[in-house]
Parts: C-alpha cells; sequence; structure tokens
DNA sequence: TCAAAAGTGTTACAAATACACCCATGT
DNA sequence: ACATGGGTGTATTTGTAACACTTTTGA
C-alpha cells in the first residue's frame, strides 16, 4: 500500500458500530417481541432491544447472528437488515451508530434458560414497554417493514412450528395486520398459494373438534419466494 | 458518566463507515446511474459510485447527502437507505462499513460543471462497467430495490422534469422494468392514480402531433404515497 | 345437549388484460 | 401523401370481497 492511500484512510473517522436486533416471536396467540432490561449505563436497568457492538473482525451480520444466539441459543434464523440509525446524538453515551436488523422466530424452538439468564422477556404488541435511546423507532419501523413484506412473501411461516393448523396462520395474520380475516377466503388464498401439505393429524389443543395439521412444502415454498408472489390479504 | 461506563464504551473497536450513493436518473429515454473514477488507492483509476466516509460530527444521512450536493449540485433529493454492506474484508484497504443509499434524481437539473469536474459519468444501465469492490452488488440490489418500491409508490416521478408526458411516464417505467408495457392500459392505470394536471401545452420534440405535458398534483400524490398505493404494472 | 371452534360455496363487484384503429402534423 | 408517434374504448378474464350454515366432539 502506498503511503497516500494509508494517508487518505488515516485521516478519516472511526466510529462505533453496533447492531440491535427487533426479534418477533409468535405463540399461537399472538406476535411477541423479545426486549430485555439494559444492564450498562447510561439507562442502565431500563428495557432495550438486544444488541452488541460490531467488532473489528467480524461482520455486521456476523454481529447479529451472534446477539441471536447468545441470547435464544437458535442458529439460522431469518433474519433481514432493517435500516441504519446514524444521527449524531442517538447514543448520549458515545456517537455510536446502530444497523437495526429484525428476526423471526418460532417462540417453542427458544432456549428458555438463555432467555431468563440474560433477563430478557417477551411483550406483546400493545403492551411494549418504553425503550431505551432511538429503540421505539426501530420496533416501529420493524413493524411497518414487517407488514411491507408480508404483503409480498408469505413471510409469516417463519413464525410458525414445522406443523401448525390454518386458524393458526390465521391468527398469525391477524396479529401481524391487526385486524379480523374472513376465514373462508383467507382459507382460500392460502390453499391456493399451494405450498401447504395437508397432514393426517390433528391439532386438538384449541377446540374439541380438532383443525388439521399442515406442514409447508419447501420446494414450492422457496420458488414462490423467489419469484416474488403478490400475497394480499 | 460513571468509569463503568466509560470502561465499557472504551473496549469496544471502532470502524471506518463510509456511505456509497447509487445515484439514478432519467433522460426522458432511458435510465442511467452516475459513477465516477476512483482517486484513490486501492482501484485508483477504475469506475466505482460516489461516496465518503462518514465523519463524527454528522449523521449518517448527512453523510449522503453531502456526497450527492458536492458531486450534482443538488439539494432535497429522494434518497433512501439500501443496506449496510458489512463484510470483514470487502475493502483491502481497511476494514470499512459501507452504506449504501440510491437517490432519484432528475438528470435536467443537475450542475454539469460540478459533475464533469468530478469526472463523473452516466451510464445506461446495460451498459454499466464493471465497478470497484462490491459495488456491483450495490447497484444491483438497488434495482431490485427500485422496482420493489416502484410497484407500491410511484417513486418514478421523482425521476422526471417537473412537466412531462405520458409517453415519457411509459419509457420511464419500461426503462425500470425493462419490458413493454401497453399504452392504453398504462395510460388508463396512471389516469385513475388521480395525481396528474394535464397542462395545455404539448411536448413536439418527440413527435409531430406532439404530446400533452402534465405536472403532477404535489398534494395529491403525497396523500396516494403516504397511504401506500398499491401500483402495479 | 350444548358450547365452541373447524370447515365449506356461491354470488356480486372490481381490477387487470388483451386487443386495433384513427388522429395530428412536419417533411 | 405519407410516415411517425399520440391518443382512444370495449370485451374477457381474473381476482377480491361479502356473506351463513353445518360438522365434530369434549364436557
Amino acid at each position: 500500500m502506498s503511503t497516500q492511500q494509508l494517508d487518505y484512510y488515516a485521516a478519516q473517522d472511526k466510529i462505533y458500530i453496533a447492531t440491535d436486533c427487533i426479534i418477533f416471536g409468535f405463540d399461537n396467540h399472538s406476535i411477541k417481541l423479545l426486549v430485555f432490561k439494559r444492564r450498562v449505563a447510561p439507562f442502565e436497568g431500563e428495557w432495550s432491544l438486544i444488541g452488541s457492538f460490531v467488532k473489528n473482525n467480524e461482520s455486521v451480520n456476523d454481529a447479529a447472528k451472534r446477539v441471536l444466539t447468545d441470547i435464544t441459543g437458535l442458529q439460522n434464523v431469518f433474519m433481514k437488515q432493517l435500516k441504519v440509525y446514524g444521527e449524531v446524538d442517538r447514543d448520549p453515551g458515545a456517537r455510536c451508530i446502530t444497523v437495526g436488523q429484525y428476526a423471526l422466530i418460532r417462540i417453542e424452538d427458544q432456549d428458555i434458560e438463555l432467555v431468563e439468564k440474560h433477563g430478557a422477556v417477551w411483550h406483546d404488541l400493545d403492551e411494549m414497554p418504553n425503550l431505551v435511546l432511538d429503540h421505539n423507532q426501530l420496533v416501529s419501523d420493524a413493524l411497518v417493514q414487517l407488514r411491507l413484506k408480508a404483503s409480498y412473501q408469505p413471510i409469516g411461516f417463519e413464525l410458525l412450528p414445522e406443523k401448525f393448523t390454518i386458524p393458526s396462520l390465521q391468527r398469525l395474520y391477524e396479529s401481524i395486520y391487526q385486524k379480523k380475516f374472513d376465514d373462508r377466503n383467507f382459507r382460500k388464498k392460502i390453499i391456493a398459494l399451494d405450498v401447504l401439505t395437508k397432514l393426517d393429524e390433528k391439532d386438538k389443543s384449541t377446540s374439541k373438534k380438532g383443525a388439521f395439521l399442515y406442514k409447508f412444502n419447501r420446494k414450492k415454498y422457496d420458488k414462490l419466494v423467489e419469484k416474488g408472489i403478490n400475497f394480499k390479504l
């Protein structure tokens, strides 16, 4: 490397860069968000998203994966970048830029001990506590993004267990969009997507009659996602 | 601030953070991208997106605005974050994370002297030279994003001059999506959006008959964008 | 036997697509 | 008078939205 080059880079500012995860989960009833009590000043003890600084020798996405695995024990989770929050004064502790990333996980898969060890708690969207810094904003941006994405990709499946019922899928979408859908039309549209495989088992946990369980056909599903379906509800 | 806090922050890594702009423009014929010849090593003299390091005392978005104003002379340009590129080895010069941001500008509004002074050149999408680092990737991601966004917001208007004709708007969309649209259906859909005001003038630059010029109604347009229209073509 | 959730079809309306000819004008 | 791009309408298909009753079964 030339001296000129070194000079050029060397004259620039280095800045703290962090990543914060907006972790969505679904418990067959409503959609929830994982937050925990911050353990460092400023704002120690207040509710916060889960995050970490990006280290010199790891990529931004790896940092987010690390955070997610640390707290839930899960790997290979669906995760997408949301946005960079780069205002100069967003963190009174120090100039720090953060990359918001939202993740969709199956709550039942989490490592409960790990989650509890970190003091992390699942909150319903309509019962979210106030969060530190600009984290309320990150959450609200993530929700918009989630709804948008769910409208052109059947993204919601990431939040469901292996086997699930149509009514439970419907509750998920109703929870994401905060509105009721017509049972018949919902079922019709989902079936028409042709990505579900009906099983011979029933889930009787929510009714006496029981609802048939479905899996989804990963191949057809991936093909659909790739093509970019238009999945309006 | 407590010592504990200072210790916590102080123990973290600081990293170079940059922003690179994917600048789209339209010249009434096809959609183009502004790139320039890199002036610092490594890769000095090769084609590159236009970017800059983020300074300690400026926000990430302000840095992007600065870059855009420096090179085009324009302010208040439509600009959106695309994605963060945070791989450890993406820049052989130094560990450097970049925030890709795409901008839509009206080519006719640019300050030509400034653009030329920087050695920046507009390239057609299908004649893009190879770019340094991961910039080819940024461009291809931005295109995907642009197409996606154009499908739920009439984003294309940002690229047109004050007064424009329907055929020119159609060429813009055809250029974005790289396919032909039916004249009658296109016109029907655009008119149905109810955001255009027909003027009494004609533009005769592209035909003998001349095509009526339109402006758009910023109020109706903003309301539409806010609601999040579904603008499929 | 009854309460509670699961499952099923049809009709009306709205939107998207496909398609072909006349118009205005400069050369 | 003719070549060139601008402008218009309709029929068909497709998709979306609205709507009510029967089924199953555990308690």
